[in-house]
Formats: C-alpha cells, structure tokens, sequence
DNA sequence: CATGAATGAGTCTTCATTCAT
DNA sequence: AATGAATGAAGACTCATTCAT
C-alpha cells in the first residue's frame, strides 16, 4: 500500500497513529478468531498489536468501541469487495450475480478469520444492536443491487412464477449460511464446495442463464 | 414432564436435583439470548432460576460444563422436533422434506431465544472445540436423512442434473442463513416470510412435487 | 460489645457479614487517616481489615460507597457522643452548652484520625454534595439545639444584644476550626489547649454563666 | 501583571514560559475546586490551561511539584491580600485588626474555589508533610501579628483576663471554621453572614473597641 | 441438597510520565 | 518551548469457584 514511497522515510504524527490504529484493528481480528470473543482481552490485542497496554484506550476510548471500529472496518472491507466483483465481472447481469456471488467464497472476504470474526459478532449481536446497526445500512444497497439482477434476470429469461425479491432474500441467506456450514465444519467442506452448492442453485432458479456446467474436477 | 406422578407428593432428592438442573439450563438459555454470551454471569444465571449463587458449581462443576449442558439440551430438542416433525408428517418424500423443513421455524426450535442462542453457540465455536462437535455430531444422521430424502424426490421426478448431496447440502444451509437473518434483522423479516423463501426455492429445484401454489390465506 | 456472650460461640451468618463490613469502615478510617484520601485504596483497605482483595465490592458495591457508609457511621458516633454528653451533664443550660462542647475535644469525637477523616470528606465534598447530604440533617438537630441552650442562657443572663442565632454559629464555627488548627499543627497545639481557648469565649460571650476560672495547669 | 510593556511585543522566552506556568497553576486551582482533588488529572489541568498534555511535566518535573507550587502560589496571595488589609486600614489597632479579618471574607481570599482549593489541601495535609508545612509556615508572621493587635487592644481597653495569645488564636479558629461552614453549606451561609459572626465576637471580646453598632443598611 | 460469605485471579481503565518530533 | 503518541504501573471492579454452615 505504501510500498511507493521511502520506506525510511520517518512517519509523521499523524501517519504513525493511522498505523497503530490499524494494527490494533487487525490484532482485534487475529485475536477474536483464534481465541474466540470470550478470551479477547484488551491485554492481548496490545501484544498482538506489538504495542503496549494502555495504548487501545489511548486509540479508542473503550474496549466496546474497539469492537464497533472493528467490524465497522470489515463491514467497509466487505462492501469494496462486492463492488469490486460487481465492477470487474462481465457486463451481463448474470456474470455480475455470479460475480458478486462468488466473491463471497474469496479471500478477504472468506479467510476463515474473518468468517469467525463475523458469527462472533453475529453471536453477540441480541445485546450489542449498536454494532449491528453500523452493518445494516450498507446491506441495504448491497441487497438492493441484488434484488435489481434478479428482477433484470427474470425479466431476461421470462421465468415464470420467480418473484425477485424472494429470490434474492434467498440467494443472500443461502450464501450465509454456507460461509457459517464452512466455518463450523472445519476442514470438511471447502470454499469450492460452497461455490459449487451455490451455482447448483442458481441453475435450479434461472436454468437459462445458468446452463449445466458440471464441475468435473470434485 | 414428570410423569404423571401426584404433584403433591414430595420430590425425590432425584427428581429435586434433576428439576434444579433444568431449571439453570432453562435460565442460561434466557440469559444468553438476552444479554449475550458475555454478559452471562453464574450469578445471574443463578437469580434467573431463583436459585442461590453457589447452585451452579454444585450441579455442574464449572460454568464450562454449564454452558455445555445447555448445548446439548438445545440439540436433544432440536433432534426430537426434526423427527417428530419427520414421524407426524404424510408418507411421500416430499411432504416429509417439506415438513422437517416447516419444523425450523417453528417453536420450540425457532423462537427468537433459541436462535440467539444457537449463534452465540456457533459465534464461540471456533475456538471451543467442545462447543463445535456438540454442533456438529447430531447433525450427521439428521443431514444422511436430509439426503436420502433429495435422493428419493430426485429419482421419483426424474429431475436431471439434480445432485442430491449438492441439494440437500443447499437446503440445510438455506434454512441455516435464513435464521441467521431472521435473527439479526429484528423484526423486520418473519418466519413466516422464512418459510415463504424456503417454498419457493422448493419450487425451482423440484418444480414436480412442489408445484406453485401461492400461499393460500396468509 | 459482644462480650457478654461466649466468645467461643460461632457467629451467625449474618453476624459474620456485619462484622465484616465494620472491619472493613474501621479500616478504611484508619486508612484514610494514615495515608489521606489519595493514597486510599481497596486494597490497602482490605488488607487493613485483614480480608482479601475482593471484598469491598462484595460487602459495598463500590469504592464510593463505602466511602458514603463510612461517613454516615461517623456522623451517627458523633451524634451518640454528643447526645451523651448532653444526657449526662448536669441539668443546667450552660452546663449542658459546656459538655457538648467539651466533648468535641474527646474521643471518640475528636482522635487524630477521626479528625483527619472528617477534613479528608470536608477536602472533597465539592465534588462529592452525596457525602455531605447525609450529615448535614443531623448538624440540623444538633444545630437547633445549640441554638436553643444559647437563647435560654441568653435569657437567663439578661445578656443584652446577645443574638442566640449568631452566637450557636459562631460557637459551633470556632470548635471547628480549633478541630482544624489543632490537625494542621502536628502536636504543637493541643486538645487541652482547644478547650481552654473555647472557655475563655464563653466567658465572654456569657460572664455571667461562666465565671473567670484560670487553668492554672497550663 | 507584565509591567507596562507594550503587549504587542513578543513575549520572551521567560517571560512565555511564566505566563504558561502561571496559567497551568490557575487551572489546577480551578480544577481542584471544581472537581476536587482525585478528579483532577494533569490532562485536565493542561485542557484547562488550554496547553497540551505533556507540558505540565516539563513545566513542573511531577504532579506533586504542580501541587506543591499551587500552593505556594496561593499562600502568597493569601499573605498579599493579608497586609495589604493591614496596612490600607485605619491606624488603630482595632481598625486593624477588624480589618485584617474582614478581608478573609473578601476575594480574592474567600471566593468558593479558593476557600475549596484550601480544604483541599488541608484534607491531604496530614500524610503529606510537604503540603503541611506550606500550608503552616506563612502563618507564623501572621499569627504573631494578630497576637500583637489583641496585645495592644487588650492593653488600651483594660480588658481583665484576657489573654492576647488565647484571643487570637480563638478568633483565627473562628474564622476558619466560619469559612469552612460557608464552604459546606453551600448558599445558605453566605460571606457576610461570616462577617456578622465574626464582629459579634469581636463585640463580646472588646466590649470597648467594638461598639454595638448593628450592621447598618446590610 | 442448598446457601451465600469469602476468595483471588483476571480485566478494563486511568493516568503520570517519557520522548521523539 | 511545546506537542501528543506511547508506555506501563496501579487501581477499581467482576466473577468463577470454594467452603463453612
């Protein structure tokens, strides 16, 4: 990221804070996914972090708040993805559901960090509305966007008896709960077979956009 | 629920001892759905079941075991509402399918406790291989008969291209991610509307035996 | 106090508790008297009172208040001491109006300590109006009743532009800052001393109910 | 404060480094009185001087030092206002010494954060000794000349058994405790009521010097 | 079987102090 | 002369666990 300047080149202030801010954000991360929410001490995230003690309620006045600019900093890292795949796919909107689909079984998005960091939070979410609501409107353009592929692909394909937003509510479900399948049966089921659960789908609901394709290779 | 025993009569040390443990699993699950995982004292676990504070150390050793427990009476629950949802439906392989499916969401498996509970069992998964095959175990013959069911409709319709592993893997997953997001978007998303999704995919991927039939009344 | 019970016999439950949480004000006294506010802490109090670390926010919930209890424990010792001095005194008005006074210069009342307490709270009651609430409706009583015995006397006296009021004030003003002087100046000024000074303005303020009667032990 | 300078000049090196001392010392008067002392951190000080954080220690090396310099700062002006009243009064010594007390009801001595700042320091002052001494020293010169006045009074007046050092160092006690009890009693005393005890004592004691003269127009 | 007082390890948080800029 | 990021020691508070009753 900053690879084109001086690496010598003194940080300033500013800089170097942005930086230790940073790091206690991916030490957050680190730590929530290999301990667990419930063994994530602040002490720990510091020495993660490389830092001190003291120094997250220097950065971030509470342990809580820590939390919330984490998964304030994944919600972000999340949307750039979807957009990203949304922006890089093919111009037709079934390259671009598939796309956007299929990001979700990529890194960074689907590392299993950040899988488990993500029902962490989902886990804790009844008595932490707080963190959840800084998730929910960025969903709300994401799955806008989907439900439009839906509806242009129904229209496309004349599909019969396909309502769009069902559709999509499932799509999107469906995908979630395959990332959370992965996630807890460690090792058994891969990223790929997610993929592969999700375009078995997606040609049971739009089989002329999505002809058979059989993936030979699993 | 205990028999049909006269209810006057005084309870065994057995039946007294047995009633106390239930009584703390039933709190820990309210506990955990209201406050979280983390807010989840043995104190309060304890006021919540109108039990003094030491109670729980005395009938589990450790809160561990505790939290434990509880995930296996959620689990022994959940199994016994899938089959009995399984033995109390219509003969045909679809109606069982529909009906196990139906089960998710309804009481006792899909009240909003339950749910919060089951996510801040996954969210600690990870790193608690305890809590993870406790997740996991059950889930096998459940999802062998998941399977076997997909296969049966599959070969009954003569559905091509229809891979009865990939399904049922899908469907589970489905129902798993529409929880998910009936749980955190408070409100806003109902059972009812789970299972409306869940129909209408039923519908693509096996279009003979789940022909469309609008919700009818509701 | 409790000595005419065996010594021998266990303690009640609730005996124990009690007990305890006066250990625990007793040490904080002392503390407080020893190293001033400041340097105060929950640990120093529990080691003091010889119990264990955690205790005070067992016994009181926080470090507030126990610092609120032992405030109101020390307002209800003064009250009792100078009720008692006002019982037992002979039955005349300067007779009693001398007593109470006087024992402001006696323990328990007035031992380096509890006098060090009383202006550690009076150091940091701007900042803390709870503490001072719950002392300043027994001053009120204690107020009146100066005021009275100062009006009766004045009465008996004929003292002419004698105002009850005032004078109460002014008596009750001068003990305490002869409390304060003879804190600040370590050992130079003593309680003897205080109870002379306070003589000599009675005996103005009043000649006739207190007559020139030198300390010639001085 | 500076002279005459012209404002406009740059500041000197010491001369700014005064100013920024002199405006850390009256922030943390400020903050003592408004917070009392536990609450009052060097961040809190430095936010109130309007300075960063770090400057406290470069100014003064520890907190202690800050304290310890407020104080001085404050027994300075306490002594300034103190003979600037004696020698702005009236020639006599009962002019004198009316006003040398009345000025402690007068700003800047008696203002609330003053007077706060004082118990302050006095609650802390018998397990500081540093603060001890400075609160005690400058009372020397005072004190003996307060006995000098009541000497000479007492002297002029013929007053029979009155005992200058006994008189001074009651009507000194009065007056500080006058002007605790105006601190605690937050309103309801106010500064003249302070003035009005006072001179009723001085009345009583000097009966000859301190006409009855009931306070006109007040 | 049950109680609840007591323990003490562990955690969050605050804050004086340092030091590179 | 001043800044403010970083440190790390210390303290309040929580809570699982024990044990005498």
């Amino acid at each position: 990221m900053t690879q084109s300047q001086p690496q010598t080149a003194p940080l300033s202030r500013a800089e170097g804070k942005q930086r230790s801010r940073q790091k206690l954000i991916t030490a957050t991360i680190n730590s929530i996914a290999k301990r667990g929410f419930a063994d994530t001490t602040l002490a720990r995230v510091a020495e993660g972090a490389g830092l001190s003690r003291g120094i997250v309620n220097f950065h971030f006045r509470t342990k809580d708040a820590l939390f919330l600019e984490t998964l304030k900093f994944m919600s972000r890292e999340y949307r750039e993805c979807w957009f990203r795949a949304l922006d890089e796919s093919g111009p037709s909107p079934a390259e671009k559901l598939e796309a956007v689909l299929m990001a979700e079984f990529e890194p960074p998005i689907s590392n299993r960090n950040r899988m488990a960091v993500w029902f962490a939070f989902y886990g804790e979410a009844k008595s932490r509305p707080t963190y959840m609501s800084s998730c929910t409107e960025l969903d709300d353009i994401i799955h806008d966007t989907l439900i439009n592929l839906c509806r242009t692909i129904i229209e496309e394909g004349d599909y019969e008896n396909r309502n769009a937003d069902i559709i999509a509510f499932g799509i999107s479900s469906l995908t979630e709960g395959l990332t959370l399948d992965i996630l807890l049966n460690t090792g058994a089921i891969s990223l790929d077979r997610g993929k592969e659960v999700l375009r078995s789908h997606l040609q049971a609901l739009f089989p002329k956009h999505f002809p058979i394709t059989r993936c030979t290779g699993n």
